[in-house]
RNA sequence: GCCCUGGUAGUAUAGUUAGGCCUAGUAUAGGCGGCUGUCGCCCGCCCGACCCGGGUUCAAAUCCCGGCCAGGGCGCCA
């Protein structure tokens, strides 16, 4: 029924990137591939906005000097149609690149439903639930594919960073057996006649692992199912985690601002364009961070007319006003035992105390470690403590009976590093499909 | 799970407080026509909506009840 007609791609490839092109090219003959963004029919003049992995073109087209055939294609576009041109460059100092494509050939190979469900130029703005049931017109924007390219460069900052330091990736189960890590509630799987789990964690397992590789990392998927209903909260997260032998809180704190002070500076360095797009200056934080233990941060927030009890574990409310005591990264250390994990380690002279610690940004928990306890009786009297059964950790406390070491870790939600690198303020904005309590698809 | 707010064309909004003047306004997208330097092009014409169900009333987008959906906050969160 589309009265437009369909070509084949053949033996068209790609000569040029919009990245690539500029006044320098001026009457060289390029390809490019790419979508339609906007059209602007002047009459005898029609601009087209061509859209790659790279940014954006013009391609202009003048009705009574270039081929019929390629004037009635260029009048049939719509937004979105995927299309190659073949055609001159033209040194233009009226056009976005200073140059501009006109077209000697042109090809669509394949057409758009019209109208589109949401405006891909970003001027006419849509909700956000809008935008994820049509994401991937969503990230047609160039600073929603921005987001994802800061991503990029911060994790492959972050794995530079700690391969350098000795760290070798690996990765654990996501299917578990047991729902009994404690905390978080997990989702159930069926596998064959058994049920299981989705990790939450790769915490039990990364553990293990520092007994054969003293120093690992997994960046990987986990899984909460916890009706959280915030703009900071998903049900399908990534973690970056580390665990490391012979070493303490301290030691890994150090690993982690390290890491946080290396990737903004990658991505400061590498992402000029995309942080441009997305209106957004990443400052990068000098070390060492500032480190508050939990009984500062209740006296400052008690100055504050704020109460917490000493052991409870704070409301959000009270982070908030903390965030604006300490608006940058800070970490929260010697936590008390009982606000933390089982496997975290109370302190040596305190056992009230803990190595746990946080590392925030403002009022947000971007990531959470501390050394562990490492003595297997007791690891057993934690478990015990917390009302968990030892029984259902009998493979994990095996570990325990062949040497394990003195060992410390943390865990780092990436979304939330991607919210403080892109200044986005939706962690829904940050994940290219969202899971949470409500939203399964697409 | 609890609380708050909201649901009007493809999208974003006005109108809801004080029911009638709403035959529901505007922008953008879409359709048609015009326009040779646009870059949020411009100009003209056109298309297109009150979440669902019930109730109150002479009269409901507007008030009430129930449902569904969404946004946000809290709690929860190794």
């Amino acid at each position: 029924m589309s009265p437009v007609k369909i070509d084949k791609m053949g033996d068209w490839r790609r000569t040029h990137y919009s990245a690539d092109i500029g006044p320098e090219l001026d009457g060289q003959e390029v390809l490019v591939f790419g979508w339609v963004q906007e059209i602007r029919d002047l009459g005898g003049l029609r601009f087209l906005i061509l859209q790659d992995k790279t940014g954006q073109l013009q391609i202009t087209i003048h009705r009574h000097k270039v081929a019929s055939e390629v004037v009635e294609k260029a009048e049939s576009l719509q937004k979105q149609y995927s299309i190659g041109v073949k055609g001159t460059v033209k040194k233009m100092g009226k056009a976005p690149r200073g140059a501009e494509i006109v077209p000697n050939e042109m090809r669509i190979f394949s057409v758009s439903q019209q109208p589109l469900p949401l405006d891909i130029t970003g001027r006419t703005k849509a909700e956000i639930d809008v935008r994820l049931d049509a994401r991937v017109l969503d990230l047609r924007r160039e600073e929603n594919q921005a987001i994802f390219k800061v991503q990029h460069a911060a994790l492959e900052a972050a794995r530079a960073f700690l391969s350098k330091r000795g760290y070798i990736e690996v990765f654990t189960p996501r299917i578990i057996v047991s729902a009994t890590e404690g905390g978080s509630a997990l989702f159930p799987v069926a596998y064959f006649t058994r049920e299981a789990f989705l990790a939450q964690s790769p915490q039990l397992y990364k553990e293990q692992l520092i007994l054969d590789f003293e120093q690992v990392f997994e960046i990987g998927p986990f899984f909460r199912a916890e009706e959280s209903h915030t703009r900071r909260h998903l049900s399908e997260f990534i973690s970056v985690d580390i665990e490391q032998a012979f070493a303490n809180a301290e030691d890994v704190m150090k690993v982690l601002e390290e890491l946080i002070h290396n990737v903004c500076k990658a991505v400061a360095a590498n992402c000029e364009r995309e942080l441009e797009l997305l209106g957004h200056e990443i400052v990068v934080p000098e070390v060492p961070f500032k480190r508050l233990t939990y009984s500062k941060v209740l006296e400052e927030l008690e100055a504050e007319k704020v109460h917490v009890p000493w052991g409870e574990d704070i409301p959000t409310a009270a982070y908030r006003v903390l965030g604006k005591l300490h608006p940058y990264y800070y970490f929260i250390t010697d936590w008390p035992t009982k606000a933390k994990a089982f496997y975290i380690k109370p302190k040596d002279d305190n056992p009230e105390l803990s190595e746990g610690f946080d590392l925030m940004w403002h009022w947000i928990e971007l990531s959470s470690g501390g050394a562990r306890i490492h003595s297997k009786e007791l690891l057993m009297k934690r478990l015990s403590e917390q009302g968990l059964s030892t029984e259902s950790f009998k493979t994990h406390l095996q570990a325990f009976d062949y040497g394990m070491p003195p060992h410390a870790g943390w865990g780092l939600g990436l979304a939330r590093l991607l919210m403080v690198l892109t200044g986005v303020k939706n962690i829904r904005e940050v994940v290219l499909f969202p899971r949470d309590q409500f939203r399964l698809t697409p």
